[in-house]
DNA sequence: TCTAGGATCGGCT
DNA sequence: GCCGATCCTAGAT
Protein backbone atom coordinates (compact mmCIF):
# COMPACT_ATOMS: atom_id res chain seq x y z
CA UNK A 1 0.00 0.00 0.00
CA UNK A 2 1.48 3.01 -0.79
CA UNK A 3 1.18 5.61 1.90
CA UNK A 4 0.07 10.04 1.81
CA UNK A 5 3.69 10.58 2.34
CA UNK A 6 4.20 8.49 -1.40
CA UNK A 7 2.48 11.56 -3.27
CA UNK A 8 3.61 14.56 -1.40
CA UNK A 9 6.73 15.62 -3.40
CA UNK A 10 6.66 16.72 -6.71
CA UNK A 11 4.88 15.34 -9.79
CA UNK A 12 7.56 14.31 -11.67
CA UNK A 13 8.88 12.03 -8.92
CA UNK A 14 5.85 10.39 -8.06
CA UNK A 15 5.19 9.56 -12.04
CA UNK A 16 8.65 8.11 -12.04
CA UNK A 17 7.82 5.79 -8.54
CA UNK A 18 4.68 5.29 -10.10
CA UNK A 19 6.06 2.84 -12.69
CA UNK A 20 5.50 -0.46 -11.98
CA UNK A 21 3.72 0.05 -9.10
CA UNK A 22 0.13 -1.99 -9.23
CA UNK A 23 -3.91 -0.55 -9.23
CA UNK A 24 -6.54 -3.00 -8.03
CA UNK A 25 -9.86 -2.36 -8.04
CA UNK A 26 -12.25 -4.66 -6.58
CA UNK A 27 -16.10 -5.40 -7.59
CA UNK A 28 -18.91 -7.57 -7.68
CA UNK A 29 -17.52 -8.43 -10.72
CA UNK A 30 -14.07 -9.12 -9.40
CA UNK A 31 -11.08 -7.90 -8.87
CA UNK A 32 -8.54 -6.42 -11.25
CA UNK A 33 -4.81 -5.78 -10.59
CA UNK A 34 -2.95 -3.71 -13.42
CA UNK A 35 0.58 -3.33 -13.24
CA UNK A 36 1.35 0.59 -14.44
CA UNK A 37 3.96 1.03 -17.23
CA UNK A 38 3.75 4.86 -18.81
CA UNK A 39 2.89 7.89 -16.46
CA UNK A 40 2.94 11.19 -17.00
CA UNK A 41 3.43 14.21 -14.66
CA UNK A 42 1.31 17.59 -14.75
CA UNK A 43 2.99 20.36 -12.45
CA UNK A 44 0.02 22.12 -11.55
CA UNK A 45 -0.55 26.28 -11.89
CA UNK A 46 2.92 26.91 -13.96
CA UNK A 47 2.31 23.89 -16.06
CA UNK A 48 0.27 25.20 -19.36
CA UNK A 49 -0.79 21.53 -19.87
CA UNK A 50 -2.44 21.23 -16.58
CA UNK A 51 -5.83 21.73 -15.85
CA UNK A 52 -4.81 23.51 -12.64
CA UNK A 53 -2.99 26.18 -14.69
CA UNK A 54 -2.95 29.70 -13.73
CA UNK A 55 -4.60 28.55 -10.72
CA UNK A 56 -7.83 27.54 -12.40
CA UNK A 57 -10.35 26.19 -9.60
CA UNK A 58 -13.39 24.72 -11.19
CA UNK A 59 -16.05 22.20 -10.09
CA UNK A 60 -14.27 19.81 -12.50
CA UNK A 61 -10.28 20.45 -11.23
CA UNK A 62 -11.66 20.54 -7.60
CA UNK A 63 -9.90 17.42 -6.52
CA UNK A 64 -6.55 18.53 -7.52
CA UNK A 65 -7.09 21.44 -5.19
CA UNK A 66 -7.95 18.76 -2.21
CA UNK A 67 -5.97 15.96 -0.11
CA UNK A 68 -2.80 14.43 -1.79
CA UNK A 69 -3.20 10.46 -3.05
CA UNK A 70 -6.62 11.09 -3.85
CA UNK A 71 -8.38 10.42 -7.53
CA UNK A 72 -8.64 13.22 -9.78
CA UNK A 73 -11.12 11.42 -12.82
CA UNK A 74 -12.22 13.55 -15.72
CA UNK A 75 -13.77 13.07 -19.15
CA UNK A 76 -11.84 13.47 -22.31
CA UNK A 77 -13.34 13.89 -25.56
CA UNK A 78 -16.95 13.70 -24.47
CA UNK A 79 -16.26 9.73 -24.35
CA UNK A 80 -13.26 8.74 -22.34
CA UNK A 81 -12.21 9.24 -18.78
CA UNK A 82 -8.40 9.58 -17.71
CA UNK A 83 -7.40 8.50 -14.21
CA UNK A 84 -4.81 10.76 -12.10
CA UNK A 85 -3.21 10.73 -8.88
CA UNK A 86 -3.34 13.96 -6.70
CA UNK A 87 0.26 14.88 -5.73
CA UNK A 88 2.79 17.93 -5.08
CA UNK A 89 4.56 19.21 -2.20
CA UNK A 90 2.45 21.41 -1.16
CA UNK A 91 -1.82 22.33 -1.50
CA UNK A 92 -0.98 24.94 -3.43
CA UNK A 93 0.65 22.93 -6.05
CA UNK A 94 -2.34 21.57 -7.71
CA UNK A 95 -0.18 19.07 -9.48
CA UNK A 96 -1.36 15.39 -10.40
CA UNK A 97 0.31 11.94 -12.11
CA UNK A 98 -1.91 10.56 -15.56
CA UNK A 99 -1.64 6.95 -15.55
CA UNK A 100 -1.70 6.03 -19.32
CA UNK A 101 -0.57 2.21 -19.56
CA UNK A 102 -0.29 -0.83 -17.74
CA UNK A 103 -0.18 -4.88 -18.17
CA UNK A 104 -2.60 -7.28 -16.62
CA UNK A 105 -1.38 -9.09 -13.66
CA UNK A 106 -5.32 -10.44 -12.18
CA UNK A 107 -8.67 -10.61 -14.00
CA UNK A 108 -8.05 -11.47 -17.40
CA UNK A 109 -11.46 -12.92 -17.71
CA UNK A 110 -13.15 -9.54 -16.37
CA UNK A 111 -10.64 -7.18 -18.14
CA UNK A 112 -11.40 -9.06 -21.97
CA UNK A 113 -15.06 -8.19 -21.35
CA UNK A 114 -14.43 -4.64 -20.11
CA UNK A 115 -12.23 -4.29 -23.12
CA UNK A 116 -14.16 -6.13 -25.71
CA UNK A 117 -14.08 -4.14 -28.74
CA UNK A 118 -9.98 -4.39 -28.40
CA UNK A 119 -8.97 -6.91 -31.28
CA UNK A 120 -5.22 -6.60 -30.73
CA UNK A 121 -4.18 -8.04 -27.47
CA UNK A 122 -0.59 -5.90 -27.29
CA UNK A 123 -3.03 -3.07 -27.19
CA UNK A 124 -5.39 -3.87 -24.48
CA UNK A 125 -4.19 -1.26 -21.88
CA UNK A 126 -1.87 1.00 -24.04
CA UNK A 127 -3.89 4.48 -23.14
CA UNK A 128 -5.50 6.29 -20.33
CA UNK A 129 -9.04 5.81 -21.61
CA UNK A 130 -8.23 2.11 -21.72
CA UNK A 131 -7.37 1.39 -18.41
CA UNK A 132 -10.79 3.77 -17.19
CA UNK A 133 -12.19 0.96 -19.15
CA UNK A 134 -10.36 -1.90 -17.72
CA UNK A 135 -10.78 -0.76 -14.34
CA UNK A 136 -14.27 0.38 -14.77
CA UNK A 137 -13.46 3.71 -13.40
CA UNK A 138 -15.37 6.78 -14.51
CA UNK A 139 -16.04 10.26 -12.46
CA UNK A 140 -17.78 8.54 -10.14
CA UNK A 141 -14.49 8.19 -8.78
CA UNK A 142 -13.53 11.16 -8.89
CA UNK A 143 -11.65 12.21 -5.50
CA UNK A 144 -11.24 8.99 -4.52
CA UNK A 145 -8.68 8.15 -1.27
CA UNK A 146 -6.24 5.81 -3.20
CA UNK A 147 -4.04 5.49 -0.02
CA UNK A 148 -7.00 3.80 1.86
CA UNK A 149 -7.12 0.11 2.08
CA UNK A 150 -10.89 -0.22 2.33
CA UNK A 151 -11.47 1.16 -0.99
CA UNK A 152 -12.50 -0.40 -4.17
CA UNK A 153 -9.80 1.48 -6.19
CA UNK A 154 -6.08 1.49 -4.90
CA UNK A 155 -2.55 1.47 -5.93
CA UNK A 156 -0.15 -0.55 -3.88
CA UNK A 157 3.36 -1.49 -4.09
CA UNK A 158 4.88 -5.21 -4.30
CA UNK A 159 8.89 -6.59 -4.26
CA UNK A 160 9.45 -5.86 -8.15
CA UNK A 161 12.08 -3.71 -9.03
CA UNK A 162 13.09 -1.87 -12.16
CA UNK A 163 16.64 -1.17 -13.16
CA UNK A 164 16.95 2.42 -13.37
CA UNK A 165 18.01 2.17 -17.17
CA UNK A 166 14.75 0.68 -17.73
CA UNK A 167 12.98 4.24 -16.97
CA UNK A 168 12.43 5.88 -20.66
CA UNK A 169 11.02 9.57 -20.75
CA UNK A 170 10.40 11.48 -23.25
CA UNK A 171 7.46 14.32 -24.03
CA UNK A 172 3.96 14.41 -23.01
CA UNK A 173 1.24 13.58 -25.37
CA UNK A 174 -1.77 14.74 -27.41
CA UNK A 175 -1.01 18.69 -25.70
CA UNK A 176 0.64 20.45 -28.60
CA UNK A 177 -1.69 23.17 -28.05
CA UNK A 178 0.99 24.11 -24.44
CA UNK A 179 3.37 25.41 -26.09
CA UNK A 180 6.89 24.97 -24.91
CA UNK A 181 5.88 22.71 -22.08
CA UNK A 182 4.99 20.44 -24.92
CA UNK A 183 8.75 19.10 -25.23
CA UNK A 184 9.19 18.78 -21.46
CA UNK A 185 10.28 15.71 -20.74
CA UNK A 186 7.69 14.74 -18.23
CA UNK A 187 5.95 11.16 -19.72
CA UNK A 188 7.81 7.85 -17.85
CA UNK A 189 7.53 4.58 -19.07
CA UNK A 190 8.95 1.23 -18.73
CA UNK A 191 11.13 -0.47 -21.49
CA UNK A 192 9.46 -3.31 -23.48
CA UNK A 193 12.11 -5.55 -22.10
CA UNK A 194 11.21 -5.46 -18.15
CA UNK A 195 7.49 -5.92 -18.84
CA UNK A 196 5.90 -8.69 -16.88
C1' DT B 1 -26.55 31.67 -22.77
C1' DC B 2 -23.32 30.20 -26.66
C1' DT B 3 -19.40 28.03 -28.71
C1' DA B 4 -14.85 25.99 -29.52
C1' DG B 5 -12.04 22.49 -28.56
C1' DG B 6 -10.03 18.63 -25.88
C1' DA B 7 -4.09 14.79 -21.31
C1' DT B 8 -8.53 9.58 -26.84
C1' DC B 9 -10.15 5.35 -29.16
C1' DG B 10 -11.35 2.31 -32.75
C1' DG B 11 -12.39 1.43 -37.40
C1' DC B 12 -11.11 1.96 -41.98
C1' DT B 13 -7.77 2.87 -45.91
C1' DG C 1 -1.80 6.93 -40.99
C1' DC C 2 -6.25 9.33 -40.95
C1' DC C 3 -10.76 10.51 -39.45
C1' DG C 4 -15.17 10.67 -37.04
C1' DA C 5 -17.50 10.02 -32.67
C1' DT C 6 -19.47 12.65 -28.76
C1' DC C 7 -20.34 15.82 -24.88
C1' DC C 8 -18.58 18.33 -21.13
C1' DT C 9 -15.99 22.29 -19.61
C1' DA C 10 -14.18 26.81 -19.66
C1' DG C 11 -14.16 31.16 -21.27
C1' DA C 12 -16.32 34.60 -23.94
C1' DT C 13 -20.49 37.33 -24.81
Amino acid sequence: MLGRAFYQRPAEDVARNLLAKIIVRESDEGTVRLRIVETEAYLGVEDPACHTFGGRRTERVGSMWGEKGHAYVYLIYGLHHCLNAVCGRKAEDAAAVLLRAAVLIDGHALVRRRRSKCRDERRLLDGPGKLCQALAVDRGFDSMDLCDPELSLRIESDQFEIPEEAVEVGPRVGIASAGEAARWQLRFFLSESVRL
